[in-house]
DNA sequence: TATTTCACTCAACAGGCGTTGACTCAACGA
DNA sequence: TCGTTGAGTCAACGCCTGTTGAGTGAAATA
């Protein structure tokens, strides 16, 4: 049924994924530093060298692990104006994936993941300041966003017990009139 | 006028100080990992083997060097409730003492400044649950506090755009309706 | 079938790390 | 004044890191 690659390409394309799912959860657990290029290909079930092989250096495996689609959109775009940032609140929360949390994980003690996150969060910035009214409506966007990335931080990295184990739409629950008070009342 | 210490006590005393203060520094300003002895050393302007022998190891030093009064109490105490974090704001996002710094900087990526880290939040949350009326007050504590966390990252660590050269007060200003909501109506 | 291609392994390199033990020499106590 | 203490240096250790180049054997090509 499947289109039948040569078994090569196929091979190469397997192996490549493989390293680079088990870069990203690596990255994400331990961050940058302590995720060695030896525990990936060990976790990836090959050998180190293969790594270089594929990415160049294990910097450049890190960027593009951590490279994602510049907006899956199903997010929030800035037609859904601050509404898309609240609706999809408890996803943002919950169901950040790997190569987001690798960014996260790295980004205060990995200048090149600094650069990554800054890039990341100016973009969220930008799209949250273009739906916010007012004078100061970027510096609300950045708390906003800053908001999402300590509570995100708290709850997925540190795991703090007061955040362990809480559902998702309780902390957007609590969170929501939080945000709206640095929004302004938008919509619903 | 000062007591005249012997000698002796008095470098050992000044070369701690000295060690201690190029280790907050280094901590603080590129993390655990990078922090290496040998340029801790070197800003102190010492030998590297001179840090392992007046503090042990590596690890050792970042706990002295990360280690503070448990609580400088011109912060935030129960009896001022949460007016207490609201009114020194301002000072809480601005002034942050070196060590909070490294602990922070390094807290995603090396598991005893996580330990640390897990500990004063979790004491910085028992304080101002203390303050919050209702059921889920601990809930509402950790958010509050992971908010702080997530704007100092952002306005000290990251340094974002948004957030540099933004006088402390405003962002206080921006921020105080967004935690009062989550405290809920206490004091003025 | 003979030849080339290429995914993959193996062994090793150079460099940086935390850490150690022997040493130096000025300050101290008797 | 003379032995002792202790602050500080020096050179080196073993280890782990990212990275490299030669080698292997199965798949692709002709």
């Amino acid at each position: 049924m499947g289109d039948r690659l040569p078994l090569r390409a196929e091979r190469r394309r397997r192996t490549e994924g493989r390293i680079l799912d088990a870069a990203r959860a690596l990255f994400a657990e331990v961050g940058y530093e302590r995720a060695t290029v030896r525990a990936i290909a060990k976790a990836a079930g090959i050998d180190p060298a293969l790594v270089m092989q594929y990415f160049g250096s294990k910097q450049a495996l890190f960027q593009e692990a951590v490279r994602m689609a510049p907006e899956p959109d199903p997010g929030l775009g800035a037609e859904e104006l601050v509404e898309g940032l609240l609706g999809t609140l408890d996803l943002k929360l919950g169901d950040l994936p790997q190569s987001s949390l690798a960014m996260l994980r790295s980004m205060l003690t990995h200048p090149e993941a600094a650069v990554s996150a800054r890039e990341a969060l100016g973009a969220q910035i930008d799209r949250l300041a273009a739906a916010i009214p007012g004078e100061d409506a970027r510096l609300r966007a950045a708390l906003v966003t800053m908001i999402m990335v300590g509570v995100t931080v708290g709850h997925q990295l540190l795991e703090l017990d007061e955040l362990r184990g809480v559902p998702q739409e309780e902390v957007a629950r609590l969170l929501r009139p939080s945000l709206r008070a640095l929004t302004g009342p938008e919509v619903s």
